[in-house]
DNA sequence: AGCCAGGGTCTAA
DNA sequence: TTAGACCATGGC
């Protein structure tokens, strides 16, 4: 089995260094929660409505009728904008101030975030590491897909978390690259030819597989 | 028409 | 602790 850093190596070689999520936190908070279980194009079209309205004080005041019609296409909107004002909430605890929020240690962050209804583990990490800049490893379905993909067999998401993070530095920016270029992967080459057949990483596919 | 999309919660065994 | 139902909407 190939190492995480190999692993890394070879989509930032394929694939080059991918962009960051968002510059803004709070809009890594609020895209992040509008994407579980929804496509992504969804989320773009939401978020053009949204507009300047994407920021953390009004959307906390916002009556939640009509952040629950803002965001309806993304479904669920009930309860995404319920976590949403949640999330909002939270950040306004720390004067919704990027700084003061990275100032705390990561396991308490990740255990505030999780104590929000509608935050599970990968959207706590997602806003940990592209939000916070902490070094919090990203497992989501195509993350699980990749290595699956790959011939990896992880009992749990525990054990790909403890690959990744042994395995890799524990840099926050490198988390995040990786967890990008994992995505970049799964919607790009790998949806479009499922048979590998012009896969960027094929030569790394047929390491593992043989 | 039916399935799935970058999840999370709650419940039953 | 784990598997399965449920949540809502849009795109293909």
């Amino acid at each position: 089995m190939q190492n995480a850093e190999t692993l890394y190596q070879l989509l930032l070689t394929a694939y080059g260094r991918p962009r960051w999520w968002s510059e803004d936190p709070f809009t890594v908070m609020f895209q992040a929660v509008l994407v579980q279980n929804t496509a992504w194009a969804s989320v773009e079209k939401t978020w053009e409505a949204i507009g300047d309205k994407a920021d953390p004080a009004y959307i906390e005041k916002l009556p939640v009728e009509e952040l629950e019609a803002l965001i309806r296409p993304c479904g669920f909107c009930k309860a995404k904008a319920r976590t949403v004002q949640a999330l909002a909430g939270w950040f306004a605890g720390y004067g919704f101030d990027r700084k003061k929020v990275q100032d705390q240690p990561a396991p308490k962050l990740r255990t505030e975030l999780l104590a929000i209804r509608g935050i599970g583990a990968e959207t706590a990490d997602v806003i940990l590491v592209y939000a916070f800049y902490k070094a919090s490893f990203i497992i989501d379905a195509y993350t699980r897909r990749f290595l699956r993909r790959f011939g990896y067999d992880f009992a749990d998401d525990g054990a790909i978390r403890r690959f990744f993070e042994t395995g890799l530095p524990e840099d926050a920016k490198v988390y995040g690259w990786l967890h990008w270029l994992i995505l970049e992967h799964c919607i790009g080459a790998c949806r479009k030819q499922p048979q590998c057949e012009s896969c960027p990483v094929r030569e790394f596919c047929e390491q593992i597989i043989g």
